[in-house]
DNA sequence: TTTTGAGTTGTTCGA
DNA sequence: GTCGAACAACTCAAA
């Protein structure tokens, strides 16, 4: 019993699948009321709601939830899962609960915002408290503004200024304990399908992550503890594993850049050494953010070009292309490992994501919202904010966008990042047995070198379905045009 | 107030 | 082989 008598409270999980540093959660527990932990999930089209999942994000969201569940259970609480509009079932969780309020953290994400607006109204009108709680960012989008009020759009000034600000605030712990749950029905996970069956493409998905807060926290303690170092120069190479692979854990809050900021600035406190790295480490963080704080201002980021300029350009569409850059069927060694390591395992390396992207787009010519649409759809860590802003810094239509004369030639990216065949082979096999000074472009192996390597162009490897020269000039010619 | 310089990720060309 | 220049337009900060 507690001074509000036997009253609940609900804590209202969104992107933010973690018990630690999790501000809402603490105060819930504060209150030392019976707990309702509240997953809800939205799956109806609206306009004003938050962005429906790709499939691969479903995957790791069903993973995610599930991880949650258990250390939930280690607290004697239980997940309550919900489908549905959130404006109306929240409201109806908490008298159902006899709840007098519902916390829940502020992601700030432009769907998500005007949904908990509704949410807020709704429970008003029930005479329930809403309580929020500041987002996972590391500084507010309110306190990084221009002169005009704006949000900035170049990169260096923004991170400079959030810099300035100081650390951001330490992590809060996970809560000692917890309080009981109320009883309240829940669906069931397998009731939702977030899990492909019929057929089952999750297998590699499976191989390749591990979801839920736990492997999070362990994954950042290994990177900063074995594998940071050299990070400032290796991250961009494809042979080896040289990024921190956090993403998707940081997609869906399973941990928060106020966790990794922390955790990395005290390993180089502890490793001078590493300083260099992290400061880079820190900075991959700062894009993240900066991208957030661009989808804070821009909501409609995945549709509307931020430079209008761009609403002019004639994009080719040409479904066949767009399904061989899809498939990983460009005859561009490079673009089609990248798009088939996309396929198999829901994440891609940093670095070809910009050659694919500039693939696509310059090329081909081919709408920068088709890219978008197909990663937001197999990637693991689509994120509402990074995926749509890169792409549209790739096409030139974004913020501190690449310039139009800037066409990532897929063999010269191949050669200088991955100079032995390694990330190629890897991928396609198919060209495993070509010499690595032929790899890349496999088009110029004599017949004998493509017979001794048991490679027919156009039968066991697709011939590269444009010229990069032509196709370079062509892109360039069409981007002069918008700019006149 | 105005001006100036610098800005994640590249490529090609010609000397 | 290496190197510098050229390839826009815009935003922001510092002078």
């Amino acid at each position: 019993m507690n001074r509000l008598g036997n009253k609940a409270v609900v804590v209202w999980f969104g992107d933010d699948l973690r018990l630690s540093d999790h501000a809402a959660l603490t105060a819930a527990a504060q209150t030392g009321s019976p707990l309702v932990c509240l997953y809800v999930l939205d799956d109806s089209r609206v306009e004003t709601g938050p962005r429906p999942l790709g499939g691969a994000s479903r995957w790791w969201l069903a993973g995610s939830l599930r991880a949650l569940e258990a250390s939930l259970k280690k607290f004697g609480q239980t997940l309550v899962l919900r489908k549905g509009d959130a404006a109306t079932i929240i409201p109806q969780i908490a008298s159902e609960a006899n709840a007098f309020a519902v916390y829940w953290i502020d992601n700030e994400i432009a769907g998500q915002a005007a949904l908990a607006r509704n949410v807020a109204h709704e429970l008003e009108r029930a005479g329930i408290e809403a309580k929020t709680f500041p987002s996972d960012l590391l500084a507010r989008p309110q306190d990084i503004r221009n002169k005009d009020g704006r949000g900035l759009r170049v990169f260096t000034p923004f991170w400079k200024r959030v810099r300035s600000l100081g650390e951001p605030a330490q992590p809060l712990p996970t809560p000692r304990k917890l309080p009981p749950p109320v009883k309240i029905e829940s669906d069931t996970l397998e009731d939702w399908q977030l899990d492909p069956s019929r057929p089952d493409w999750a297998g590699g998905l499976r191989a390749a992550w591990t979801t839920g807060e736990a492997a999070a926290q362990q994954r950042l303690h290994d990177f900063l503890e074995h594998e940071i170092k050299g990070y400032a120069i290796k991250r961009d190479r494809l042979d080896g594993d040289h990024t921190s692979h956090l993403s998707p854990h940081l997609r869906f809050g399973e941990i928060t850049p106020r966790q990794v900021y922390h955790a990395a600035t005290f390993a180089a406190a502890q490793k001078p050494a590493i300083a260099g790295d992290v400061e880079k480490f820190l900075s991959e963080l700062g894009w993240r953010e900066f991208w957030r704080h661009l989808l804070f201002d821009l909501p409609n980021l995945a549709e509307q070009n931020l430079q209008p300029s761009f609403d002019q350009f004639k994009w080719r569409p040409d479904a066949k292309a767009l399904r061989a850059w899809q498939r990983g069927q460009t005859g561009y060694p490079i673009v089609d490992a990248g798009m088939r390591q996309l396929w198999h395992s829901g994440i891609m390396h940093n670095r070809v994501r910009m050659v694919v992207a500039s693939f696509l787009v310059k090329h081909l010519l081919i709408d920068w919202r088709d890219g978008e649409k197909w990663f937001w759809d197999t990637l693991v860590d689509a994120d509402p904010g990074s995926n749509p802003a890169s792409w549209q810094w790739v096409a030139g239509s974004g913020a501190d966008a690449a310039p139009y004369f800037r066409v990532f030639n897929p063999i010269l990216q191949g050669e200088k990042f991955d100079p032995d065949g390694v990330y190629v082979s890897r991928w396609i096999p198919e060209l495993a047995n070509l010499a690595p000074s032929l790899i890349h472009h496999p088009w110029d192996a004599t017949p004998m070198e493509l017979t001794a390597a048991g490679v027919t162009l156009g039968k066991s490897y697709p011939e590269p379905i444009v010229d990069h020269k032509a196709a370079r000039e062509r892109a360039l010619a069409a981007y002069a045009k918008t700019r006149s």
